[in-house]
DNA sequence: AATGAATGAGCCTTCATTCAT
DNA sequence: GATGAATGAAGGCTCATTCAT
């Protein structure tokens, strides 16, 4: 006998539920301080659902990350009908809606945010299908804007301070809940910093014009 | 009996020497890796060293912060004799300096950043003694460059922009050396980095004298 | 949808694969070594075909067992046209070959030799069924040799002592494989140890006829 | 405050209740079979001690095995002022006691003999240390018995059927308990097996020489 | 002032077994 | 007749902490 609430809980199966539950506690606790049995607790599985259907915590890590989200965010981009400069505007606007967003608390950006700073054997599956498309991706895209004069050395270091302002948000949000706690990232804050960035980066890369070579 | 070797380590008092290693250990493994018995493995002293000297090892951690070095880099660029835009320069190529510099593996700035992806108790001391000064410190002198037209909230933003694309290259380390097996951040290159930095970044600043208000 | 193979393999009753390959996995990691997940691997069967079909672990023992080898055994040597002396020279080689063969992965024997060292509820029937009978049959063969004037007891030791010789080779496999790493136990081998065995104990039976009572 | 009980289960240290326990506890139930948390619990010990003090479940094996009783059983046999075959048997009732002396329910031997069956990383260390010098010592002194003319692998083989008779005696015994319930292993009841082994072997050994090269 | 010994809570995993279909 | 999914008990081990000296 089930009650209504066990009902609904257990209409998905339990595998996907053991997923959704994983994606909260590692991006909450990250991967050394999320538990199997947290993880079990809140899918309203035993203990031993994680081994059985995954293997062992390695395996459900892998397993609940999905790059999917990723991907879409980059295609989305490509077909937009936009110049350079505006798609930059878009791009960094999806991620920081992606990384910021409290509505989904599983987000993969949150797990693999959570990876760089204790790298677990996910780490090279993550970076490999994950990271390093989406750095080649803004790579091409810095490169539409600001020319082909850039050196390849510049180019990446441009990237990695747009990855760096966005991420920040994210990586320090502990320190920045307690510098300024009232602040909530709700969509229009998120949408107003993602705008501050790309102001901040466009102005930056537009700077390299005068500097070419370094 | 002693051999004199011991007798010379174990001359400075076991309370530096586990301050010393657990500053170490913090920062390699951050807080949650680093366990008791590494950290008195290290300093040559009994397990039950920090517990009696510290209380427990969240005691160790709060003593083991110090922010002298953070304090002494501010002060360093308050005297410099500069305009603002270059200490501006001084400050991210000292901070950088600090942050991922190997030769000091117990880099204050390591275990702080470290603290960001997994807060402890002791995160409220480190954002109150160590981060808000220095959040407030760039602030001063990022409003010094912009001027006084920039709005709180995007000054604010600025700073995150610098501090993000600083702090980067720490979080980020597992995944760069995946992406970039090849880059070794000796001095020179951390140089670079700062350099592209703040130019990145002061031109993002002279940007916003042409949007006021925002 | 089943390949051809599968179709084939499936034929046999489960029931049957599940016999086959626990004898193999009993006899090769022992009962509590054996898993059943890896006896239902082997068997191509599901994990829970072992408790479908025999009720649990202990169950699957049960049924494992097969007596109709040794039995097969007496019978043959029973039916031999030889003197007395020369039959134990045949049940020797036939149980050591049994008892050693390594091209029946399986045997019974070794899953009895086995169950010695750790008795489970199965060595009940195991000693009834299976050893009981074959200690009386040697018993019986002994008495042929030595004559009436042994007393029970005495023949009892006798025949324990060649089961020991016996069974030595057996139990302690894993100790000769360490002390004579290069000795390898093809059927020739296993034939001069019999026939060693043979002379060992016929010698040692005859001495008591000058030793009668003990 | 502790009842007189426990102050005297205490008074030993800890790890030396511990191997006393482990002993007693891989005799019975062999090394898988047995459970660090049983092994602790007869020490009146933590969970932990076992892995505090033997940083593991093999660890604490390799320090509960004890070849000193097999050594002192050697050297006593070296010194005996007797003749060859009267050595064998002093050897022979020596062993036997060793192995079946019920008033030492944590015989090593016991603990060897289960090795056997179920070979863990530590029979490497039990074959070398403690069974291949058993073995050497006594091919020596059946060489003394049966002179120069036997083949080293006849001699083997000997050595290999004076142990196997013995061995049975412990390998065998769940067996023999069901086979002769009514049996006692007592002191008196071992000697008579260890002298019909001991006379059993002696007239085995004897007959080689009517068979020499074989 | 400091330590070696000992603790207990908790973690991941394994396994025989059972449930629902 | 048989299965994939799920369970719960138990196991070895790690770790921060505490105790007795």
């Amino acid at each position: 006998m089930m009650t209504e609430e066990q009902t609904k809980t257990a209409s998905k199966h339990t595998r996907t539920r053991l997923l959704a539950a994983a994606r909260e506690v590692f991006s909450q606790h990250g991967f050394q301080g999320a538990t199997v049995r947290e993880i079990c607790r809140r899918a309203g599985a035993n203990v031993a659902a994680v081994n059985y259907h995954f293997g062992s915590k390695d395996g459900l890590l892998a397993e609940a990350l999905n790059f999917a989200s990723l991907a879409a965010l980059q295609k989305a981009n490509v077909n937009a009908d936009e110049c350079p400069r505006m798609r930059l505007r878009l791009f960094i606007r999806d991620f920081m809606l992606m990384l910021l967003d409290e509505k989904n608390p599983s987000s993969q950006c949150q797990i693999m945010a959570r990876e760089l700073a204790d790298p677990t054997p996910a780490l090279d599956k993550i970076v490999r299908e994950g990271i390093a498309p989406l750095h080649e991706f803004l790579g091409d895209l810095v490169r539409e804007i600001a020319g082909d004069k850039i050196s390849k050395i510049e180019l990446r270091r441009c990237v990695h301070s747009i990855f760096g302002q966005c991420l920040f948000y994210r990586h320090s949000q502990p320190v920045l809940q307690r510098l300024h706690p009232r602040l909530r990232y709700d969509r229009k804050e998120i949408e107003a910093i993602a705008e501050h960035i790309a102001d901040f980066s466009l102005a930056g890369l537009k700077h390299l014009d005068r500097k070419p070579g370094y």
